[in-house]
DNA sequence: GGGGATGATTAGTC
DNA sequence: GACTAATCATCCCC
């Protein structure tokens, strides 16, 4: 120590006689400071930094023997105390640059993707979770399960692909990181390596693999995308209606031709009747079901541009209405009878079987070959009631003899507009209550 | 395979 | 937000 602190003393500049030294040069001569005495020092130094210079250049015994022997050499601590300076000035500049890196919005972006389709996070989560959203979001069918089973396999396997990989980079890191401090906490032996120092070269090492990290998780990221797109094409595949759910809504469309504007509960009613959706609803994409609100656009659009060939399945779905209604009717005659003569029509289809009375009256009087004259509205109860009692025996003696019968389009007015629709947001059926699929026949 | 039927999608309107 | 009209894409029958 004694050694060390008269060379500090001596030398006054140290850094400069160290930078002449890293540079190759000799050291210059100590400010202030000459005589027998510094030249011996200043001897010691230059052999130390000369053999420090040189050891690279020998083989590794002789180095090892070198090395072993500058550890051991007096003058060692004052030379490291020298160089720790340096190490000191220069550390504070290189530290202040590197530190607190902001995080990356790219590597977020992609952490967040992958958390939410389920490939990173816990293995319960989204991935199930997004599986089931979609599975619900399908419906029930067997071969919608399919597609859902085999999207979560592909997901899983794309899941463990990406789990393997991270594992591996990271076990990578690990152990280059191990490595390299060793490395340096051996060289800390003879330069000064502070453990900050040490810090900062693990934060660089760790930098690079997740570089590389990222890279895995964009490939990750594109093989969810290409999975889920291939997935979504398949469901956009069209599935038609089941020959019942087209007779139900035939059957309403029919029923209410004045006005086929369903409300909103009406929709639902009809759905689920259905076994279909009200609209689309998923958040992934189209559903593999058919929905109501499709329906009816569609219907609406092609019954107006082609009312002729709508006739015959016009015809039909009115007489087929008509004799709903015949029996229910009937039924209600019956019951009334039975039971009280002055309560009349006190049974309900318990369903939209039974048609408007409206658009019945109208689909009747269009069986007969009359035209529809007026609205259908300002019917009373009891005249309504009449109209049905009569189309009772129309329809049932039409029944077999209904082809060829012309059926007149009604509901639509000139402009091609339906004739009391005026705002078909909020449209309710003229004779029955907003949203009432049930039939109104008991009016 | 061709063509009509039909469910979905999209742009524009109210 | 619901609707229309045009269009696309697929299904399904011949």
């Amino acid at each position: 120590m004694e050694d060390q602190a008269r060379i500090m003393q001596s030398l006054g500049g140290v850094t400069l006689a160290a930078h002449s030294v890293q540079g190759g040069m000799a050291l210059p001569p100590p400010h202030g400071h000459e005589g027998t005495d510094g030249d011996g020092r200043k001897q010691d130094i230059g052999d130390i930094l000369h053999q420090i210079m040189t050891i690279t250049d020998q083989s590794l015994d002789e180095a090892q023997a070198k090395k072993h022997g500058l550890n051991c050499h007096r003058m060692k601590p004052a030379l490291f105390s020298v160089l720790c300076e340096i190490k000191e000035k220069t550390g504070l500049s290189i530290r202040g640059a590197q530190e607190d890196d902001p995080p990356d919005p790219q590597l977020m972006r992609l952490d967040n993707m992958l958390l939410a389709e389920g490939v990173s996070g816990p293995e319960k989560g989204s991935a199930s979770a997004a599986a089931a959203a979609a599975a619900a979001a399908v419906g029930g069918g067997a071969d919608n399960s399919i597609e859902h089973s085999d999207y979560r396999a592909k997901l899983t396997q794309i899941r463990q692909i990406y789990h393997t990989e991270l594992e591996k980079y990271e076990q990578a890191c690990n152990e280059f990181t191990t490595h390299v401090m060793n490395l340096l906490r051996e060289q800390s032996r003879t330069r000064p390596i502070s453990p900050k120092e040490i810090e900062r070269m693990v934060g660089i090492i760790h930098r690079k693999f997740s570089s590389i990290q990222m890279q895995l998780k964009q490939s990750t990221c594109e093989a969810v995308m290409i999975l889920r797109s291939r997935f979504l094409d398949a469901r956009r595949k069209r599935r038609n209606f089941s020959k019942q759910a087209t007779e139900i809504l035939n059957e309403y469309f029919y029923s209410h031709l004045s006005n086929p504007y369903p409300s909103e509960e009406a929709k639902e009613e009809l759905a689920k009747k259905c076994g279909i959706t009200v609209s689309q609803v998923s958040s992934i994409g189209s559903t593999l079901t058919p929905t109501v609100s499709n329906w009816f656009g569609n219907k609406r659009i092609r019954y107006k541009k082609n009312i002729g060939k709508f006739q015959e399945e016009a015809n039909l779905y009115a007489a087929k209405t008509a004799v709903n209604a015949a029996h229910a009717v009937a039924a209600a005659v019956q019951n009334s009878q039975a039971n009280s003569p002055t309560t009349p029509n006190s049974g309900s289809s318990g369903s939209f079987n039974l048609p408007n009375a409206g658009d019945m009256f109208m689909s009747m009087q269009s069986l007969n070959g009359a035209s529809y004259q007026g609205a259908q509205v300002g019917g009373s109860v009891q005249s309504q009631g009449d109209t049905i009692r009569h189309a009772i025996s129309q329809a049932v003696g039409y029944s077999d003899g209904l082809r060829g019968h012309l059926y007149s389009p009604h509901g639509l007015n000139v402009n091609g507009g339906w004739h009391d629709a005026p705002t078909p947001s909020s449209v309710t059926s003229p004779t029955e209550g907003a949203g009432s699929v049930h039939s109104d026949t008991s009016n």
